[in-house]
DNA sequence: TTGAACAGTTCAACTCTTGAACTAGTTATG
DNA sequence: CATAACTAGTTCAAGAGTTGAACTGTTCAA
């Protein structure tokens, strides 16, 4: 019931989300220059935070086909940034891990973006940036339960 | 100062920015079907909002070259959902509308798309929804301000 | 009048994505 | 054990989105 509230709060979501992410997308973008796309910076991101994990795995975090994420990890080990090792017990898997350099591309990626990306948070009061990150993370961790 | 706290806080954002926009995202692809992609549906969103506008306005608003849209439109015109209007004073630019069956179509989509994004709006209170979308709008116009 | 500026398009090249077909390896069941 | 079903990952063709350079056509100002 109150479908028009509903649809309200909706249209108001989908605006924000909408400028906010073109925004910050294309200023990212900027940052990596040519050295990355968006997908290949946060495909080594994902790989950083775990050490290391498998095409599966990352296909089911960015919510697309396995052959997207070959595709993505070929590339990025054309440019020697990832490398892949076959598991020895089940030699279907391939792990996928970060070279010395993806490491060293991916954190000088990572600081750029940061440094265009934190004035606009430093906008907000402590107490604002935390109650937006804390309801933000809630709606994160109910969409993530599928 | 306090770079670390900035860098915790950028890092949260990224995470919770990560993991809602890929799952809403491949939802919304989902609900599209094989009728409109995510961005022809922003584009006629966009459209639909202003009652017209140029290519020009729109490669502003997605922060794309005025290019990338042509493209979008063409798709969208040749499927007959849009249509060009030169402007008789100013014979460089071109009005893009909504044919009828472009406004039908783009409204069937968006309401598929508000009945599996709701559901998540809908487990926060009434303070909570409000509350945060206040945060997230204060972000975007700020991120507006180029 | 002519040159600069502007709106939009075309084109080649690239990345990302899907979905189907495939290879190779593992597991379960009779 | 055999073999069928499943699993991990890759390949490929096709299509969408994107860039950047070159282009057409139009407007405007010196």
């Amino acid at each position: 019931m109150d479908v028009g509230k509903w649809k309200s709060i909706f249209g108001r979501y989908e605006a924000a989300s909408f400028t906010v992410n073109k925004r910050f997308g294309s200023m990212i973008k900027e940052q990596l220059q040519d050295v990355l796309t968006v997908e290949q910076q946060m495909t080594l991101s994902y790989i950083k935070r775990f050490g290391s994990c498998t095409t599966t795995e990352l296909a089911e975090a960015f919510c697309v086909q396995k052959s997207a994420i070959t595709a993505i990890v070929t590339r990025l080990a054309e440019k020697g940034y990832i490398h892949r090792l076959r598991d020895e017990k089940d030699r279907r898997i391939v792990y996928l891990k970060l070279t010395e350099e993806g490491s060293d591309v991916f954190q000088c990626g990572e600081e750029k973006v940061f440094e265009v990306v934190s004035p606009y948070l430093k906008t907000f009061s402590d107490e604002e940036i935390e109650t937006f990150l804390t309801l933000y993370e809630k709606l994160a961790s109910q969409v993530n339960e599928e």
